[in-house]
RNA sequence: GGGCCCGUAGCUUAGCCUGGUGGAGCGCACGGCUGAUAACCGUGAGGUCCUGCGUUCGAAUCGCAGCGGGCCCA
């Protein structure tokens, strides 16, 4: 049977009992299984890596998963989806290198690679564990005893066997390039790994002098003055105009400079120089056989052995002095140039950013330090033009926020750049919801893209499966353990990780020995290979043939970069084809003031806070209402707190009929809504209506993912039609003691509707959608599902839809609210009976709309009745007052204009009127008996309305309000308030609903003593007194004693218990 | 510096694709209701639709330029 329920929605309690239901009935399990036969659907979660507390956006991404995933299982989806843990990287070791102290590599190393690795493994699982605890807190229903982990050796084989692919595609590829470089983690990093921030460096101009010219000088500018001893060149625009000038100082010292001659006057103004003489003027490509010497030569013995030029290069821009500096060991574009140009390519810095041996006088110096000596060694050669500083982006390691150098140095390379094409092709097979996060933002990355450095000098992390020859350098490529065990002549088991991995050798057809190169993948690469490592590919090859690819991801719009370009990559390799279909991309979490979180800014909210306040389903239909899927979402309390009344204003609707149900035992099952079709109401139909375009809305929603549209619409449904409308309308039935059909088909319908909007939250509000499901239709139907998320999604009833009726109920309300605005402007409290409403409709719909829904708006305005003129047509009760024209009037009457006006402004307006209609002139009889003639132009007309009504304007046109009192109204309306006072104080006296009472009034004024007991038995009636004494001063007594003023007369009111 | 997205009332937003007098919710003020009651309803005030220029009879909507925010990149 149907219970009662708390009187206030309180999600905590009702959260724990739905998961202790959950867990009981294997509900999860269950729900799956149930859906065996549907339509399979393939998801792959993109794993968060195990770094610590799940937070806003890790909330949102995974509710946004859960909610479109139970929709999809609802609608007969066979779902797989295991969530998935990143828990390999540098994100790891860096925070484990921060609970052990650790600086530096060093460290690691004498802490021994084995322990460190054990360290980091136990780390990654006590995280996974608890943010698993919080994602489930969440409600987000996901294989959470079968996760895919990327540690395990089996996930690591699928990294291993698309990586052999690569190889045996030839898109693998090992050599020394210029690579981004973290000191601090020695390591390189992927460009996707480089954060850019603003950072203060040094600004310097440095003279090259030009060999065999005396005083002649080429100018660069560099950020960079730790990268001067590894300088090999110069680059200049081929196009650019450059000079050679003659730069004079204020002393008279003079020194001929080679600059971009759009460039003179600043490299001047930094040179602190005051006047100029220019010498020659040329193109850039005639300055190439210019050679020049280091600055530094005297300290850095290797640079004397470079013979020094200036070479052409496009990416040089008209910026400081149109000359630039190249290290080719340090730089991007300086690396590529010195390729092209066969530069030597010198890299005088260690992996730990300090100067090697190379360096000469600077060996062992680290860079950043090494800044201020070079500089104060440039201005002792004589070679600093000028010194500063600029505050630019740079680039920073994103783990550990070390500034990033470029270090020249071997690694390992996916070669995108040749599969490019491919994949833009690929994109465009690909559903991207919206569509521009494909078309737009995701080409526009591949389209930039360059070869993916796959290789970490690192120890947490999936090594590369590569083993090469000490003697003969031949390289071996693994693709799984199983492989690597044959070739090595192994028999026991081996863990795939360092250090373990680093002591299989396999021998070599040369007769030497293979060794691993020590390098492991860079973390993206682990996520890259999800889609087929949850299905066990490559160690079993059914589960990929029956689910890959995947039918549907969703993740951040940061995942551009991230994950939807790192699945895309190797699966290209593996495949060939995309990895998935359809991808959604939502946005960010930012605070209330549309700033990103982040722990230095000190706004980040935790979402395990919030839930503690507000409950899980707070927290998920805020984030999945408050903006499209792919906006970012500031994050706002008062939302949240607006959420959550709206969420309470729900439970109450919910709550609302319960004890009545309860009190007639009200059995669905027992009684149908076609069993009581007869005694439905317009407004019962309506609400039945409602609910069907509810439903077809929130599918139209769905099938684009617009989740916050139909969450919007199912809520809105529930306030707005449920909550503001069809209870108030249906309160008096629930009310009626006797078994009427009447309130029986309002409980059918009520419960119709309820059932279906228990369903259309579940996605959204799984918690609270099973408790109401539980009471309302589990206790009832004991055949129904084990629980809501088992159940399908409401199909759309077309013999419900009536959007006329619809349409007439919005135009009807428009009625109620303009009477309510009537009566404001009247004086009249709705407790007040009124003796008519008057609606004049503007059109034939509107006027259907009111015939209609005639009793409706009787009672919602608590009319005796309604009266509805023709179309059109104004009411006939209101008078008409003239309004004579004075401009008019003046010119034909002159000095006896004030007697016509005074005169016309005394008449009927509707005799005046008529009169007009039917000729051109009126006999108007002035007051000293005279007439004169009036013509139409003279007067104009106003509609006054009758004493004691009032009008306002409403969709159906204009509504008027008879707020005269008749004596009835009167006796009625002072009955109501005393019954509304009674029962303020049953209600203080905490009586229940169906106790008697004993009553008794004093009411001092004698005429609404007399009017009011034209009504005793009704008063009594409705609070329940068995005794009830109404009089003038009478004795008031009882348990509860109250003074009162109603209308300004003074009552006194007393009930006593029985 | 580039790509993509966002900018509408104090706050959160609809409308923008397809041009025609900007609509909600919250908050505020006033009023109402009182067997959902720590709930609920009505009315009102509140808008340079980020700024400027352009297209057009007409621009929140289309175009261009700029400003602010976000993500990504250089």
């Amino acid at each position: 049977m149907i219970k009662e329920i708390t009187a206030k929605y309180n999600a905590e309690q009702i959260e724990k009992k739905v998961t202790q239901f959950w867990e009981d009935s294997d509900a999860y399990r269950k729900t799956r299984e149930q859906r065996k036969t549907g339509k399979k659907l393939f998801f792959v979660d993109g794993p968060p890596y195990t770094t610590g507390n799940i937070h806003l956006g890790t909330a949102w991404n995974k509710i946004i998963k859960d909610s479109i995933l139970r929709y999809y299982s609802m609608n007969n989806r066979y779902i797989l989806e295991r969530p998935g843990w990143d828990m390999h990287g540098l994100p790891i070791e860096v925070k484990v290198e921060g609970t052990l102290g650790f600086k530096s590599k060093k460290d690691i190393e004498s802490f021994g690679v084995e322990n460190f690795i054990e360290k980091c493994k136990e780390f990654a699982i006590m995280n996974k564990q608890a943010m698993t605890a919080q994602f489930q807190r969440l409600g987000v229903w996901m294989h959470w005893e079968d996760p895919y982990v990327t540690l395990k050796d089996s996930y690591i084989e699928a990294a291993w066997w698309a990586i052999k692919q690569a190889s045996e595609k030839k898109l693998l590829e090992v050599g020394k390039r210029s690579v981004n470089w973290c000191p601090r983690c020695e390591t390189a990093i992927a460009d996707s790994e480089v954060e850019y921030s603003d950072r203060t460096d040094p600004s310097i101009y440095v003279k090259f002098k030009v060999k065999g010219e005396e005083n002649t000088f080429i100018v660069i500018w560099t950020t960079t003055p730790w990268t001067i001893p590894a300088n090999v060149a110069v680059a200049v625009h081929p196009a650019y105009e450059y000079s050679k000038f003659k730069a004079i100082r204020q002393d008279g010292s003079e020194e001929i400079l080679i600059a971009a001659t759009e460039l003179i006057r600043n490299v001047l103004k930094q040179g602190r120089y005051s006047d100029f003489e220019v010498l020659e003027t040329m193109f850039g490509e005639d300055l190439t056989n210019l050679e020049y010497e280091s600055p530094v030569g005297d300290l850095v013995p290797v640079q004397n052995e470079i013979k020094h030029r200036v070479y052409l290069a496009d990416f040089v821009t008209v910026e400081n002095t149109g000359c630039v500096h190249i290290a080719p060991g340090h730089g991007m574009d300086d690396f590529n140039l010195g390729v092209k140009q066969k530069l030597p390519i010198l890299c005088p810095v260690g992996p730990d950013g300090s100067y090697t041996e190379e360096a000469g006088e600077y060996e062992g110096k680290n860079v950043r330090e090494a800044n201020p000596i070079i500089i104060k060694d440039l201005k002792a050669s004589k070679r600093l033009l000028s010194e500063g500083t600029v505050t630019h982006r740079y680039g920073h390691c994103w783990r550990c926020k070390t500034p990033i150098i470029y270090l020249a140095t071997e690694q390992w390379f996916l070669k995108v750049t040749e599969i490019k094409d491919k994949m833009l092709e690929e994109i465009d097979a690909v559903d991207w919801y919206p569509d521009w996060a494909g078309s737009a933002r995701f080409r526009t990355w591949v389209e930039g893209a360059r070869d993916w450095c796959i290789s970490r000098q690192r120890y947490w992390g999936i090594p590369i499966p590569v083993w090469k020859c000490k003697k003969c350098g031949k390289l071996e490529v693994i693709g799984t353990k199983a492989e690597l065990k044959e070739k090595a002549g192994l028999s026991g088991d081996i863990e795939l990780h360092r250090p373990y991995v680093d002591k299989v050798t396999i021998p070599c057809e040369c007769g030497g020995e293979k060794k691993r190169v020590e390098d492991v993948f860079d973390v993206w690469f682990d996520s890259a290979v999800a889609s087929w490592a949850t299905l066990n590919f490559p160690q079993t090859q059914d589960q990929f043939d029956e689910w890959w690819p995947a039918d549907f991801i969703t993740e951040g719009h940061d995942q551009t970069r991230g994950w939807f370009y790192s699945q895309l990559g190797a699966s290209m390799v593996g495949f060939g084809r995309a990895p998935y279909k359809s991808v959604l991309m939502h946005g960010f979490t930012l605070d209330s003031g549309g700033k990103k979180m982040s722990k230095s800014l000190g706004n980040v909210i935790s979402p395990m806070d919030i839930i503690d306040r507000f409950g899980a389903d707070t927290l998920r239909a805020y984030v999945l209402s408050s903006s499209a899927p792919w906006d970012d979402l500031k994050f706002n309390l008062e939302e949240i707190e607006n959420v959550s009344r709206s969420i309470n204003i729900l439970w109450n609707v919910f709550r609302f009929p319960l004890p009545y149900m309860a009190l007639d035992n009200f059995d669905p099952m027992k009684v149908s809504l076609d069993s009581v079709k007869d005694a439905l109401r317009e407004e019962d139909k309506w609400i039945l209506s409602r609910a069907q375009s509810v439903v077809k809305a929130a599918d139209e929603a769905m099938s684009g993912y617009l989740l916050h549209k139909a969450v919007r619409e199912i809520m809105e449904f529930a306030l707005d039609d449920l909550s503001r409308w069809y209870i108030q309308l249906i309160r008096p039935r629930t009310w009626t003691e006797a078994d009427d059909p009447d309130k029986l088909a309002a409980y059918c319908v009520l419960y119709e509707v309820y059932v279906t909007i228990t369903k259309l939250i579940s996605p959204f509000m799984p918690y609270l959608a099973e408790e109401m499901y539980q009471n309302l239709i589990k206790n009832v139907d004991p055949n129904a599902p084990e629980t809501v998320h088992m159940c399908d999604w409401p199909r759309v009833n077309d013999a419900y839809l009536d959007p006329e009726l619809e349409a007439s109920m919005n135009t009807a309300r428009s009625v109620v609210e303009a009477a309510s605005n009537g009566r404001q402007k009247a004086g009249r409290k709705l407790r007040w009976p009124i003796s008519r409403t008057v609606i004049s409709p503007e059109s034939e719909d509107a006027a259907k709309a009111v015939e209609r829904l005639r009793s409706v708006i009787m009672d919602q305005t608590n009319s005796k009745s309604i009266v509805i003129t023709g179309v059109g047509e104004s009411w006939d009760e209101l008078g008409l007052e003239v309004i004579p024209d004075p401009s008019k009037i003046g010119p034909v009457f002159k000095k006896d204009a004030g007697k016509i006006i005074s005169a016309l402004q005394k008449i009927d307006g509707l005799v005046l009127k008529k009169a007009f209609a039917e000729k051109d002139g009126f006999e108007l009889s002035l007051a000293d008996g005279s007439t004169v003639t009036v013509t139409p132009d003279m007067a104009n007309f106003k509609e006054t309305l009758p004493e004691g009504t009032a009008s306002a304007e409403s969709d159906a046109g204009l509504v008027y309000v008879d707020a005269n009192l008749s004596s009835e109204l009167e006796a009625e309306g002072y009955a109501r308030e005393v019954i509304r006072r009674l029962q303020d104080m049953r209600k203080e006296l905490d009586l229940v609903v169906d106790e008697n009472v004993c009553v008794s009034v004093r009411i001092e004024d004698e005429r609404v003593l007399k009017l009011v007991e034209t009504l005793k038995d009704l008063i009594a009636e409705e609070v329940r007194a068995e005794a009830f004494t109404l009089g003038c001063g009478i004795e008031v007594s009882g348990d509860l004693v109250k003074d009162w003023d109603v209308e300004d007369i003074a009552m006194k009111m007393g009930i006593a218990k029985k």
